[in-house]
DNA sequence: GCCACTTTTGAGAACGCTCTCAACGCCGTG
DNA sequence: CACGGCGTTGAGAGCGTTCTCAAAAGTGGC
């Protein structure tokens, strides 16, 4: 009669109630404090319990209230420093609702992306933070947000979707980034974006329209904030200042070295994100390049080394945590039936000024 | 007849098999592979299941197959650089081998690491990795390993626990660590832990009592190292240069401080792990101490800054994600019923020596 | 000691799936 | 034409809960 219980040792509640003597509805109601229950009756259920190490199978339950008290987190990767903060202001939201977390990475690589949503799905979480691929369609997200389960987009905003989206203003605040570097005095500022090939050419087409698609990724709208800032100025773009090469520290490395290779090479950087920023000071050591004296190092994301490495590095920092919980905390109203059209939040940044910029050698 | 799904939207097989004009059984075998079914009504089937856009629910059949395919991973914290990488490597092997993974936080905190425990077994994960608390009972995970559930331990070791292990040697590597500064003249050589102050009360004792307890876990077996080095270079320990008051860079900042105010102070810091390093390195920039010419310093884990700090780093590396993969490797063999007693993986580590160790200027 | 009323209890359906078992139609063979 | 064998199908039980509904057991007033 407890087939896998003798394999596995769990007792179940019939368990629970035939050692209670009482009917399985009268143990669900004892411990699971509903209903009415005799206190006497509902102590020798408690201790039939104990006795037996019993523990609820949280998947029956799920099956029968439809809820799983999941949220699934669908990131690039855990080891990048804004996901991993704001996993952390997730879980932590998360647990202190009650709520379990199941995780994914998928390296930027939207078939991942499709395969972990579809078993999220199929897992029945209650809801997910995606923080979705830069490219590719999005009908595995629309299909998830049409059968009912809310979705909130992380970072970056999907046009189209019926999803509410937390992040920054990253349009403004590589404008802002950009305009610091010329107001030093910076006319050849190049980016490093930790983006891929094809983002570059779509930036570097002359209509907008590369542009306006851009800024629904991170990448994007950060070029377009830097874009801003030079046209502003009356600076026009240089194309071979963009770099867009992959994710990878290695991948930045590679890219700056060519940037300083350049007969005319940027005076300024500004790196788009704690990774990029690693790969200039790796390459600035390796042909002894000195900073701020030789070029300016402009980063985003104050990571915890930002501080002590040479020089210390001056970011735009954006509050990772608070995002993860605000993402967070409105999934959890959603998921608690709050019904109103998506929001997007945007939080603020800070500019946290170092010692790695100053004005250009020769201008 | 479909109460949920007119509020999810989720089709069930029923609504499959109606849809197709066949029964759940036959829509079950076609949907799962299994069985025989005649081509024309499978795809029939899947062109059901297509339209309606079906979703197995993973929960149902879980509760049959009493498979989740889910672990639990249960450890400190997700920003710590040893527990990112590891779970990175966890994530990645588990993920390729068709498995999830339920992610929780425990702060070192007994409690909290107690109801993740109960959690992820009530939702019936089919097995955890866990970087348990280096204090306290274990009743916890000693229920769920009775209960059936197999539980590999990251990094730590529990001692009357039947479950496998895999970490490194971590007494040999740090008095391999320390020998490397006596070789270099040090005496005086003070260790920042990262640990409670407990951990140093038991360190201290005079009988070897406190150490073999100790060993069971991280800190605990690095002390012993670091003591092993010590006695054996006949150089008595100094209980005022063992630093251990918490797992936060502030704590350590402020422990070196404290250190750096004796009227003898040390000529070279062990620290045990990356945040610790990160302290010390404040400290030295806050006191504008020169390393290594006033202290040198050696840490253990090879963060991604730490060849670019300056002085670039002298590390122990541990392989962190090899760790990872190998936990969850180990774990999953045990899920697919591989029954021998358990096993203590011990992965090699890495001795990187940069710049930031050298001879002590007054020894 | 009887009736209306409340509290306590148990039987059993439901959730969505898997899987056993028996039945069905179809074939060739004796 | 009866028979065994095979591929295909459907009915229905079961997984461990929750929850509805009705029956049983108490409770108090008259």
């Amino acid at each position: 009669m407890r087939r896998l219980d003798e394999v596995r040792g769990m007792a179940t509640l019939p368990d629970v109630a035939q050692h209670a003597g009482v009917s399985t509805a009268t143990a669900a109601r004892a411990l699971g404090g509903y209903g009415s229950v005799r206190e006497s009756t509902r102590q020798r259920v408690l201790d039939a319990a104990e006795v037996l190490g019993y523990r609820p199978n949280v998947l029956a339950r799920s099956m029968i209230t439809g809820s799983t008290q999941t949220i699934g987190v669908v990131i690039s990767d855990i080891e990048n420093p804004f996901f991993r903060r704001s996993l952390r202001g997730i879980t932590d939201t998360a647990r202190s609702r009650g709520f379990e977390v199941l995780l994914a990475n998928t390296d930027e690589e939207l078939e991942k992306e499709r395969s972990a949503v579809s078993l999220l799905a199929a897992r029945r979480v209650d809801g997910m933070v995606v923080c979705p691929a830069d490219a590719g369609d999005r009908k595995h997200l629309r299909e998830v947000i049409a059968s009912g389960t809310p979705i909130v987009l992380l970072d970056r905003r999907v046009s189209g979707l019926a999803a509410d989206t937390v992040g920054i203003d990253n349009r403004k605040a590589a404008r802002l980034a950009t305009e610091r570097l010329l107001s030093l005095g910076h006319e050849r500022i190049a980016i490093v974006t930790g983006g891929t090939p094809e983002i570059r050419e779509r930036l570097v087409r002359p209509d907008m329209r590369g542009v306006e698609r851009l800024s629904a990724t991170t990448v994007g709208s950060r070029a377009a904030g830097y874009r801003d800032a030079l046209t502003a100025a009356g600076i026009t773009m240089r194309p071979e200042y963009f770099s867009a090469n992959g994710f990878r520290r290695e991948d930045a490395v590679s890219e700056v070295h060519l940037l300083m290779d350049l007969p005319q090479p940027p005076t300024a950087i500004l790196a788009f994100d704690s990774i990029q920023s690693l790969g200039a000071l790796q390459c600035f050591r390796e042909r002894s390049i000195r900073c701020p004296e030789h070029v300016s190092l402009l980063g985003f994301d104050d990571a915890e080394w930002a501080d002590l490495v040479s020089p210390p590095l001056t970011v735009v920092t954006q509050p990772m945590y608070e995002i993860g919980v605000a993402a967070c905390e409105r999934l959890l109203d959603r998921i608690g039936g709050e019904q109103r059209s998506p929001v997007h939040d945007r939080l603020p940044t800070v500019f946290v000024e170092r010692s790695s910029i100053g004005p250009p050698t020769h201008g």
